[in-house]
DNA sequence: ATTAATTACATGAAAATACATCTATATGAA
DNA sequence: TTCATATAGATGTATTTTCATGTAATTAAT
């Protein structure tokens, strides 16, 4: 009898280590799709694009691409091409940036305001429908405290 | 001032329940990254094969395309082409379904079965190093019935 | 100052993915 | 049987992502 657990989808749980690995990974699919559908059906970008806009939208002095790289856990080269299509649709703009010449500062338009906020419309209400029940439980703070170790 | 949340990165939390999600985006994202780099170092094929050849792997008599992809929340059309490519490194084999013309079978070789226990003793390793202390402390069972709730 | 190493970002080419559409089989109703 | 609809899977096309590099500016060492 083999020992190795599967990652999705099992139905004997082999190990407990192996169980929150694979409910991490299913619920976090699970509900990504959804939200990802939800927004597509309401002709919206995506997720990713998302947070790329909320986060230069609370930086009143912009952000430089690494910044957001290492923020939201983007590959450089996705990024790189990723806030070309942004700054093509004219939701954000880049800007040089002063004291490293290599470097870019990136900050969001009126435009890209207006559509940051169209999206949470959807969005928003999206992640109220997932983890409402975790929060009325009162269980969030607790799963929050548990996930926290595993970033980076 | 706006109301909204960012979905990663997010330094004051605007809300529990956005918390929640910000947490298991984070922390999906950041094990994700690092289990499949371990195994593109070790020259293996990525975590969706794994669960594959891992689910076929139990299926004693073998599993229709279908199953798959409700089982491991897969896209169809992503799927059927992962499949011809997993077929064509002869690690499964498509048989004729006696009783549906359309469907087939899919069963796992021996070829595939050795790839896969290959790919556990990467993998394994990699699922107790980051959640293995999250269960010595005793809270696997509680985060895996919270995150239950939130897969379809 | 020269050289070497590092950092910030971009890009070509290949691979993966999504979406819509297509074929073939199956099922059910009239 | 015939027609309508549903289901299993494959594929064309467009888009996105990854991988390996490339370029340019900065920093550190000699």
């Amino acid at each position: 009898m083999s020992k190795s657990p599967n990652t999705l989808a099992m139905k004997e749980i082999e190990s407990e280590t192996t169980a929150v690995w694979v409910a991490l990974n299913l619920a976090y699919r699970s509900v990504h799709r959804e939200m990802e559908k939800a927004l597509k059906e309401a002709g919206l970008p995506s997720l990713r694009w998302y947070d790329v806009l909320w986060e230069l939208e609370r930086s009143r002095d912009g952000m430089r691409p690494f910044e957001l790289e290492n923020g939201l856990l983007f590959e450089q080269s996705n990024l790189s091409r990723m806030l070309r299509r942004i700054v093509d649709e004219g939701l954000i703009e880049a800007f040089a940036y002063e004291g490293d010449g290599r470097g870019k500062v990136l900050r969001i338009t009126a435009k890209g305001r207006r559509l940051r906020k169209r999206m949470w419309q959807i969005y928003g209400p999206q992640i109220e429908s997932h983890f409402g029940k975790i929060v009325d439980a009162n269980k969030a703070g607790k799963l929050v405290s548990i996930l926290k170790p595993l970033i980076f």
